[in-house]
DNA sequence: CAAAATCGCGCAAGAACTTGCAACAATTCT
DNA sequence: AGAATTGTTGCAAGTTCTTGCGCGATTTTG
């Protein structure tokens, strides 16, 4: 590994002089040498220093928590797109299954020297999940954004949609049905956004003179089979009306009415929360609470380019309110259903 | 920017030798003075040498051509999930538009000092794009895995879906059921997997005494609105099948069929290509041919494994078959549908 | 067609970085 | 307590890389 340079001015011919010249774009090296170094440079492993590796490559990580729920791959598009428009590259980072941590992934992403960083999801929307690789970013003052959790004493920007006005516009709407039995089927106990629905929820049904029990919530993940399982409780506890957490839940939920021998929206309200791609297409077309996320990634994309080119931003939470989009997973009560007992 | 080094000596206050042996993690030097030099380093912007960056970050860019049909983040999720057991980490790279070019990111991945690359879809897949980038590949002999279509002459490692078999599948079903005037709604006419089906398709139409005449053809984007468009003209001409060479596109064919007072299967059986996410919660469950995304993920990673550790694989083109997966939107044909005709 | 200008390149001096060695301090052993 | 050991650091010599200068080749100009 000695001799880098000279070896490198051998194997083109040229002398050490020029090669190092070619290094450091310095003039007064013909185009056809400067090929040609460059290309023996490659061939023989020799790692390019930084400065020659074009202008530095604006990277940006982009944290996605998983890939199944469309959702994520929507935040992903939006957000990307609205980087590549303003000449950053995104380095999508999503959370496999025994693989690579987050933690892992920051130290990754600083390695690569990358100008900022975006999480759509992540350890930080869990309270009882390690936090301590966010501190390494405010460390090294690398511009951050969050999506609809804030992470407390780090100061990151938040980009939010507002839980509690989402929880109340589906409570309302089920309540305008006719349901006074809602059950509230979330993720998993320390997720913030679905403690923030939790909270709201049961604030604007004590408002109504509902009453949300303990057996009318269930925490579960996030996947359609989860949230199959959760629902069943909620129906055994007589719930008419779910309003779920995403949409893959509200989904399992619909699944789980049917295996209950009932139908949605004839016995069973179903609320998801995302309003993600395809929900107009399931059967039935699904009630959602949509995220705004076009704005919403607009916003992320603002933060982070006025951080990275130096200003100073409010390190404030942002909140985004939410749209209820009515379909057909919801309906009144029916008499059937009224009379539904828990079991 | 001269006297980098003993800038930083003296900032610390050790001497130069000490910063050296900081840089290049020779032993002899106390952790706590380490630790001051690297702080100093980062302080003054000095960018440190690749080596100090922990070991190589094993880079691997995975290409996927968009996020909005939910079978490229399947495949992501597979593949990406596949690399991070084996110790890479994946850089997903998508083409958002307007934003940065196949091209650009194949350069940038070279200039990341990436171990390899898989292009899970992208401009390789359409014969009339630019395909001059992927040459740059060969060149620095960096290991690379195509799926689902092949370039020729550069002898990457290939893996497909049978695209041949999907067809035949298709049409032998809808034949069975009793479908004469079957439609073909595939991506742009230079799409080598769509040419794929066709070329099939009317193999198979022909050996079952059928013709598919050019009005029963249609290209499109791959949108769900796309292939609305599409499906219209078909119907137009008279079909009373389609088999569509994507999800996201079987969907607008039934969104078409809906939009002309028709109903699917009763009148129309629509046949989509992938079953991705969610298509059993559809309305009606549709009735797909299924990519075995697992299996050619295995595959995919074992063959860019083996090129990496410098093994020399067969570069030949590795097709898996797939598996037509019946659900709800295919039926016989009905006295009604028979009837109609061309408009 | 020759003189002049320009360009690309190597030489060699010097700057930047690395490393063997010895000095010094802190700790442990006798 | 004193000696030995271990670990940390600076000095200075050795490598490796950068750059001013001039030579020769090529192109331009009169």
């Amino acid at each position: 590994m000695s001799q880098r340079l000279a070896e490198v001015a051998k194997k083109v011919g040229v002398s050490e002089a020029t090669v190092s010249r070619v290094l450091n774009e310095k003039p007064g090296v013909s185009e056809a040498t400067r090929q040609a170094v460059l290309t023996a440079l490659d061939v023989l492993g020799y790692e390019r220093p930084t400065k020659l590796r074009g202008e530095r490559a604006r990277l940006v990580g982009l944290f996605l928590p998983e890939l199944n729920n469309p959702i994520f791959p929507a935040f992903g598009e939006v957000v990307g797109g609205g980087l590549a428009q303003n000449g950053y590259t995104p380095v999508l980072c999503t959370q496999s299954a025994g693989g690579i941590t987050e933690a892992d992934y920051v130290e990754l992403l600083l390695q690569q020297q990358v100008s900022g960083v975006v999480f759509v999801g992540g350890q930080y929307t869990q309270q009882d999940a390690p936090h301590d690789h966010y501190a390494r970013l405010t460390e090294v003052g690398l511009p951050t954004v969050l999506v609809n959790a804030p992470i407390d004493g780090l100061g990151f920007a938040t980009v939010s949609t507002d839980d509690a006005v989402a929880a109340e516009q589906a409570i309302a709407h089920l309540h305008q049905l006719g349901h006074t039995r809602i059950g509230l089927l979330l993720g998993p106990r320390d997720h913030v956004p679905s403690l923030r629905k939790l909270t709201a929820a049961r604030a604007v049904a004590r408002s109504r003179g509902l009453t949300i029990d303990e057996d009318q919530i269930s925490h579960s993940l996030y996947s359609l089979e989860a949230g199959q399982a959760g629902a069943t409780r909620l129906l055994d506890a007589g719930v008419t009306g779910i309003l779920c957490a995403s949409d893959p839940l509200a989904l399992g939920a619909i699944r789980a009415v049917r295996r209950a021998g009932l139908e949605v929206p004839t016995d069973v309200s179903v609320i998801g929360f995302d309003d993600s791609a395809l929900m107009n297409a399931v059967d039935p077309p699904l009630t959602t609470v949509r995220q705004p996320i076009e704005p919403m990634g607009r916003m992320v994309i603002e933060l982070l380019v006025a951080q990275i080119s130096g200003a100073v931003v409010a390190n404030d939470e942002f909140f985004f309110e939410p749209e209820l989009v009515v379909r057909g997973s919801t309906g009144p009560v029916s008499a059937a259903a009224r009379e539904r007992k828990p079991t």
